[in-house]
DNA sequence: ACTGCAATACGGACCGTCTCGTTTCTTTTG
DNA sequence: CAAAAGAAACGAGACGGTCCGTATTGCAGT
């Protein structure tokens, strides 16, 4: 008797998770977020209502588990920064390919649609900022600390302060459409926050 | 004769408006965001549904109503920042309110629906910048130009990008709840500020 | 024949529209 | 200058529709 879990028995759970994320994140990127309902993330999935209802509580958690899935794939990739010795080309790169990244209207869906979550629930916010927010964070904080080694920041600053300096006035910027996300925009958070920190 | 408009034609809508505006507010302030309905507002308000969707075409729209008229009660007052000539004392109290207000949790909730509002619909955030955000800022930004006549402020700088600098920071750790937001932590936002725009 | 899932039926909440009968204001008229 | 008639806006709530989250069914694989 399969009394505990069966082992092709999960390969088939497998399939079915993998089908409902990949059409959470598609209707995610391409339809207005109100318009993506649990009903159309099952149909899409060939997949039962009762099959995401079983492993998932909300639609939150469902697109959530989409984005998380994402990034958890590049992994390997994504977790270190570029390190050429000098701090601020490093972070324009990076800031570059941020800004870039916010402009593409899919991901821009995606963030959005995470972003609105995550600000009406509490627990789904420490989720995310445990699970993606501070990977990321850490990473860029390797980086940081390297630079103060190497005399290009102050060795004193708070580096969570940095990167709220670095990265909130773009995130503010493209939450409300208060402006474009230009390369040149990007550098000048770099120039900005480097005159503040800078040595 | 009053051959076009009724004169006092308006009252009864007057009040209405009022009630619903009101029954709105409340109603964002004490309950999850997901459980304001439109037919709690009118139930609320003493209301027809007919009487809300004449006038307004979505809940979004009612509730950014809401929040306008609020700060249309207090225009006056608002639209000065205090000068006593130090630009870091005058911007920490100013960020230190800013700080508190956004931990009282009635605040908190009616500006989070305001943001989930905003986030997804682009005209509501158009409009939003123009009504609310930009007669602020302009605000903010008359008492930085002062602050740049008395040389605390670099003449070169971009103001908005000093704006967002100083607030972004704040408003994201607010919105993902990554941190407390403590007059300390106001402080050293206006501290960083000034290192970057510094004369 | 048993089991796990897709499909779908179901009651409930809320949407946005609509239709009522009533209230409130404007205009007419004796 | 009332009092009556007319028009407009209103509160209430019925209505069909969508989506929710749960319960049931019937088919496919083993």
């Amino acid at each position: 008797m399969t009394y505990e879990k069966g082992p092709d028995h999960s390969r088939r759970k497998e399939r079915s998770r993998q089908a409902i994320l990949s059409a959470a994140r598609a209707l995610v990127m391409e339809e207005a977020y109100e318009k993506v309902t649990v009903e159309a993330i099952a149909a899409r999935a060939g997949v039962g209502k009762q099959t995401i209802y079983r492993r998932w509580p909300s639609k939150s958690a469902i697109v959530f588990a989409a984005l998380l899935a994402l990034s958890e794939d590049a992994d390997g990739q994504s977790v270190t920064l570029p390190d050429t010795g000098d701090l601020a080309t490093d972070l324009k790169l990076v800031m570059r390919a941020t800004a870039h990244e916010f402009s593409d209207p899919p991901f821009d869906k995606l963030i959005r649609a995470l972003n609105t979550e995550i600000a009406n629930d509490p627990a789904l916010a420490a989720e995310y900022r445990e699970k993606l927010a501070q990977p990321l964070d850490e990473a860029k904080k390797t980086r940081l600390r390297s630079a103060q080694r190497a005399g290009q920041l102050d060795p004193e600053a708070d580096l969570d302060l940095v990167l709220e300096v670095l990265y909130a006035p773009l995130f503010q910027r493209w939450l409300h459409r208060s402006g474009p996300l230009t390369p040149a925009y990007a550098d000048s958070l770099v120039d900005v926050t480097l005159r503040a920190f800078g040595p």
